[in-house]
DNA sequence: CCCGGCTTTGAGGTGGTTCTGAGAATCAGT
DNA sequence: ACTGATTCTCAGAACCACCTCAAAGCCGGG
């Protein structure tokens, strides 16, 4: 499908009900150079923000069907660390302090101004990190649009759906210990088998090597440093 | 004040020209836990930003001596990565877009609700926590995110779970005794044996050497602080 | 509809971890 | 130095996390 997204414009998602607020960041920010989608309720911004990657996310804090602050709630329960940029009304203290210990980045209240939105943006943008169309896993590289990874000896060997998203998973933050239980959760949300991981990591290591996901005892895997 | 107040709590730097609010904002801080340093001009405030890790620095747009901003574009050209948290005046809305794109990682409007700036200051200090962080325990280090130990001569020894608990109990307040009764009913809460936290003493002083770990007689067992 | 790959499930084995207890060593006070 | 209390050392057993892998279920393409 999205052959072309080699473009390399970053990638934001807002998250805004006002279809006119919403067309004119969307125009604003386009403009800035940013490739913008648009969902108009906290369901749709979820199931985007769950199923692609983005950036930043502008998330206004009152959204119908799911509310703003749950929708940030939900994702960072699953363990999306996706930057985040809360839209709140004028005035509300709490509301703010509400978001940012959800998670959010940032906040702005509105009615904002123009350059003040976007730099606000740019901010959190430079502090994105992965994205990259190649990310380092051991001494080979996992291609995010083939879906496959690249060892270092020239062969490519594909991965499967399953596989992919676990390994994109470890990768996009080396070196940090990944809890199983978080794993499971957030890439096997509704399948009982315990061991779930497990077999998936064991069939990463068929595949890649033994060298790559390191298992750290008792708390989770790993991938990359040391 | 003590000297041994090393690794304990986050560290912050207020550059603040205004005595009164430094002090308010040093005796606010400081109880959340903080350990708060202030500088009371630009001058000053370079030069501990330099000398001296910090987990956050807020910093007043305008300071004698030296700019409030004019610091912090040094700061950012010497390669220090502090999170910045600017304190504006009102409604100068470019002075803000000036301090993001200055390298400030988050603003606050004066006069500003003193809950919202506890949660601006935890939400930095949080990201500064997710990278990493390294606690000195001997002569070597504890790292909190790879769940082992950094030796001297270089070499990394793996915990286990229950060793881990326990040396980070130990690490995060050094110098402070730990009663073995308090180890004991928060670490292994559902267990008979007696000694338990002797044991584990004992495996982790083998494994990290006899000198990190002090036992207290008759109290209980301490690190750090000489 | 049938085939082949993918996904899920669970059983069995392995080895590290945790718990337990008991004797040896050490310490503080007399 | 003696003595009772405290702490250290350590090994064995129970336990549990993890690995391996086969088989059954699922799903989509031919």
């Amino acid at each position: 499908m999205t052959q072309d997204s080699q473009a390399e414009s970053p990638r934001l998602l807002v998250m805004e009900d006002d279809g006119e607020l919403a067309g004119m960041l969307a125009t604003l920010l386009h403009g800035k150079g940013y490739s913008v989608d648009v969902a108009e309720d906290g369901q749709r911004g979820l199931h985007l923000a769950l199923s692609r990657r983005y950036n930043v996310m502008l998330i206004d804090r009152r959204l119908p069907a799911i509310d703003g602050l749950e929708v940030l709630i939900r994702l960072r329960r699953r363990g999306v660390t996706t930057r985040a940029l809360m839209l709140t009304a004028l005035g509300d203290v709490s509301d703010r302090v509400d978001g940012l210990n959800a998670g959010a980045d940032d906040y702005l209240v509105k009615p904002f101004e123009v350059d003040e939105l976007v730099a606000r943006v740019r901010a959190l943008d430079r502090r994105f990190l992965d994205e990259a169309q190649l990310v380092p896993v051991g001494d080979g590289f996992l291609d995010m649009s083939l879906h496959d990874v690249e060892l270092p000896d020239g062969r490519r060997v594909a991965l499967s759906r399953r596989e992919f998203e676990l390994l994109r998973m470890l990768a996009v933050r080396p070196g940090a210990i990944h809890p199983r239980d978080q794993l499971r959760s957030r890439l096997f949300e509704d399948t009982n088998a315990e061991s779930i991981v497990d077999t998936y990591v064991y069939y990463l290591r068929r595949k890649l090597g033994t060298g790559v996901i390191r298992t750290v005892r008792g708390f989770g895997y790993q991938i990359g440093a040391l």
